[in-house]
DNA sequence: AGATATTCCTGGAGGC
DNA sequence: TGCCTCCAGGAATATC
């Protein structure tokens, strides 16, 4: 069955890295003077006390953690911000949207709406000396631009499951979604049902590059766009990125062969089966 | 402990 | 055209 459907880029970590530089640009040094929450949640609960823990404070670094964004503060806290599936930050908006649910302003006058259509998004404020403690930092595993092939092989040892929902584990790597992790398969040549724990240590010495490679290619595509990055009504993270095999169920490979689409854990893979094995 | 299933949420697409 | 159902995704949580 051949499926046509808008493509709509997911904030991955390509993504993320790509909104942090952005911000990077009207936050760091920059002192925050007012923030407001519009509603009372995303995921979960914004912090209580996030207006009287931020107002006045400077942003002194942005940061990245797997898909997390981080606003780090002069003072105790560190704000941690995921997109989810649909997140965005806008800045200097000349409306305001019906999803935009968190504002900044700072010092400076530049105005910034985290925007969350679907609202599987996260803020939190965090101690910045507790980072690292902090719940789903302290399990996660190593950023995929800085694994070696040899530790993925000693996180993958034993494990039973397809490699295509290993690597969406951010317990084993932190920061891959669907579209890379298929994307990083097809160029690894790996097949997705291939056991983690079987690939041998030539074959992850091409899939870590290939992970690598993928994730770079997308970074210097989404930096490409962040010229005019204080325009008004610019929208940071999302650039048109062409896949391989993400999205292209039925479409010829450059092989020659044919992308086919199946369901692991729920989710939609996409592979070749002439250049997968 | 590891594997698997379910839940959250909205908008866009396709069926009838 | 309009109503209905399905689907996309990450991470937390539950169940075996």
């Amino acid at each position: 069955m051949l499926r046509l459907r808008h493509i709509a880029a997911m904030p991955e970590l390509p993504e993320v890295e790509t909104t942090v530089r952005g911000l990077s640009h009207v936050l760091k040094g920059r002192r925050i003077v007012r923030i407001e929450a519009r509603r009372a949640d995303l995921r979960r609960s914004f912090p209580k006390d996030l207006g009287q823990r931020l107002t006045g404070a400077k942003v002194i670094g942005l940061g990245r953690r797997a898909k997390y964004g981080l606003i780090q503060t002069d003072r105790e806290d560190t704000m941690i911000f995921h997109l989810g599936m649909s997140g965005s930050w806008r800045i200097n908006h000349s409306n305001l949207e019906k999803h935009d649910h968190l504002l900044l302003e700072t010092d400076d006058g530049n105005r910034l709406a985290l925007n969350d259509p679907r609202r599987f998004g996260s803020v939190d404020l965090v101690p910045t000396n507790q980072l690292s403690e902090w719940p789903a930092f302290k399990v996660m595993g190593p950023e995929p631009l800085d694994i070696t092939p040899e530790e993925l092989k000693r996180r993958l040892a034993g494990r039973t499951a397809p490699i295509k929902l290993l690597l969406l584990d951010q317990k084993i790597i932190a920061g891959l979604g669907n579209i890379y992790v298929c994307e990083a398969l097809f160029r690894a040549g790996v097949h997705p049902k291939r056991v983690g724990g079987s690939l041998s240590l030539d074959r992850l010495r091409r899939l870590v590059p290939a992970i690598h490679d993928v994730l770079d290619e997308a970074i210097s595509a989404g930096g490409s766009t962040l010229k005019d990055f204080a325009a008004p009504d610019g929208e940071l993270g999302y650039f048109s990125k062409s896949f391989s095999v993400y999205d292209r169920e039925g479409q010829p490979c450059s092989c020659g062969g044919v992308v086919k689409r199946f369901v692991q854990g729920g989710r939609s893979t996409f592979y070749c089966p002439r250049c997968q094995r």
